[in-house]
DNA sequence: CGGTATCCTATATGATACTG
DNA sequence: CAGTATCATATAGGATACCG
């Protein structure tokens, strides 16, 4: 998100800051387990490539939305969880996945596919 | 959206169909306008590019969440509105909208600007 | 375990010109 | 007015290897 850059809605500047392919999706499985490892999240969206999704959390962490903590052991612990308007957030994108589903019974498109032990979020 | 794609999230479902740099906003002014002509579209969106925009309507067109209405006048007139699922996304997107101005009002992220004439969506 | 470094590619996006 | 055609490019995203 650039400074001085010219927004015409509010929903363009909500973009700027959570949009994306994955931001998403990582606020989202941080929302749904509370607190999340690094590990743990890359094997909830098991097609984000390891470079990508650490500069997604940087890039959350630099824009308030969720917090980093790093523990001193080995081996070594960091967690992620969210923080104040990230946590807000977790509703909007919940809705959003219930939109999903309903869409998804609603037209069928081509038996969209689950893999089964993720359906459950 | 390819069909044989596999999911391991309904948000990242939702993602697929509606994701995206513009389509988000593209459906929230369409949404508020009720109906709306190309052109104003483009107007409430105008960074986009026109190619952009004519191809993000067609796929939002294949996906049912709008409706493209094309009138045998001249000059030509088509008119774009939400159809079914496209209609259920509006207060999403509303939320999401409001996401934002609270978001700015917090963190105040480097005086956001809108144009003023704009800002009253 | 939780990354980063390096290098690479695709796809989305964009500028410009043109048309029924 | 509502686009499409053509061409160009940037940036997000990815493969792989390696490290404290």
């Amino acid at each position: 998100m650039a400074d001085n850059k010219l927004y015409y809605c509010n929903v363009e500047l909500s973009l700027d800051i959570i949009g994306g392919k994955w931001k998403p999706l990582i606020i989202h499985h941080i929302g749904g387990a509370g607190v999340i490892r690094y590990g743990e999240l890359k094997r909830k969206v098991p097609n984000i490539n390891e470079r990508v999704l650490s500069r997604q959390l940087r890039e959350l962490e630099e824009s308030k939305i969720i917090q980093r903590t790093v523990y001193d052991e080995v081996p070594p612990r960091v967690e992620y969880s969210l923080i104040e308007m990230g946590k807000t957030l977790v509703p909007i994108l919940n809705e959003l996945g219930l939109w999903g589903i309903e869409y998804n019974q609603k037209y069928n498109h081509g038996e969209i596919h689950f893999e089964d032990e993720y359906n459950n979020l």
